[in-house]
DNA sequence: TACTTCTGATGACGCTTGTCGTCAAATAAC
DNA sequence: GTTATTTGACGACAAGCGTCATCAGAAGTA
């Protein structure tokens, strides 16, 4: 009775590190093998053993972070769009404040753009994680109109007076968030060929042409 | 030795179908499985056993017309995009020749976002055919690039002069599409909750802006 | 030093998969 | 009517999967 009791909340040092300091070192490992594993084999071929023996640990700190593959697969891509966000919004703050100009997008679509150099963050993103399951493309979804919306926020302040409704606004953003993640994904689907700099371009003229259109 | 040696092209009538008829039904047999299965339950999670039950006929047939679930999927998807691509196509021929005015624009997204409100079309071919394997990831890009040079083409033919370099006519291209095809997605991850007409009209306006934006 | 906890290796289980073989019934050809 | 082909039902097989249990050794704790 005594060790079936134990709920292995006891959290003893070990190898020089705390029970919680453990924990999270196992989690980010496994987080880097999935972040390496779904972005070069893919998620659907990758194995709880696979994820294992690219971590160096075995399955049973998996099942302690993680339910299942899926359950990681979220936390990998959460954290990778949390990181580029944080990014793209440093690079159009660092530009100075309002009012928002056509540098404002242009420099955040270059950290965009240069997060997305790397093949394994870029392959996780825009491939890995479509048509997994009902949770992953509710994730996907709110992924997406948050980065809309983050768009839309930029370009109304650009223009004195924003002609469309709230509908067609929500899809335009959407729209615009698809034409610079479609530059992206087949930006790596081709290995990079073309330069950062004409992604960037083109999708800054986009976006301006957007803001600039009169209503009809 | 005798039975060893058939090669089964002795091609006899039975159903009162020939070989070659029998070999067709059962292909699009399948193919309308596929479709069903991709559609709805996902790409991964379909199987040959499924795709047999579903179609009503025995793994044997399968194999004689498919290798394996991945080159049902290419099918699939092919044949779906070849019927997109012909109705919209006659969408925008039937409103008459040149020049390309907005309006041909207008009927060719109605023609095409019309295609995709059939869920199961537009399942496999946002969210299926991503991240499957190098093969269909080869089919996807020349898909999109074709679908991209169409787009240019009509734009192109309403502009006196297009300002653009080639790489970045073709990045601007793809961007376009995936405006596109993103609005789509997120309709269908939203259940179709906008009006078609809004999609059309949201994506037109981003379409004509691109193409009344001077270079800089 | 004695005892408890943590770790990694290994193997086993139940399940599902793709794939193939067998066999009897249906159908056509001679 | 006899023979050959086509069909569907069924089962078998190896392989791979997630998951769990066991066990010996390493590392703390008393």
């Amino acid at each position: 009775m005594n060790k079936i009791e134990k709920n292995s909340q006891s959290g003893r040092t070990y190898g020089g590190e705390s029970a919680a300091e453990r924990l999270a070192r196992q989690r980010q490992t496994f987080m880097d093998a999935g972040l390496e594993l779904f972005g070069t084999v893919g998620y659907r071929a990758t194995t709880v053993r696979m994820l294992c023996k690219e971590a160096g640990l075995i399955d049973r700190y998996f099942y302690k972070t993680f339910t299942d593959t899926e359950d990681l697969l979220a936390a990998v891509y959460t954290e990778s769009l949390d990181q580029i966000q944080t990014q793209v919004l440093a690079a159009i703050n660092a530009t100075g404040s309002e009012p928002i100009t056509a540098k404002h997008i242009e420099l955040g679509l270059e950290a965009f753009f240069s997060a997305f150099e790397n093949s394994r963050v870029a392959r996780v993103c825009w491939l890995e994680v479509l048509g997994v399951s009902p949770r992953i493309d509710t994730l996907y979804i709110s992924r997406i109109q948050e980065f809309a919306e983050l768009l839309l926020r930029l370009g109304k302040s650009m223009m004195s007076n924003w002609p469309l409704g709230e509908e067609e606004t929500r899809i335009t953003g959407i729209a615009l968030v698809g034409a610079i993640s479609q530059s992206a994904m087949q930006w790596l689907l081709d290995d990079y060929r073309s330069p950062r700099a004409t992604l960037v371009s083109a999708n800054g003229r986009l976006i301006r042409g957007l803001f600039n259109t009169p209503s009809h």
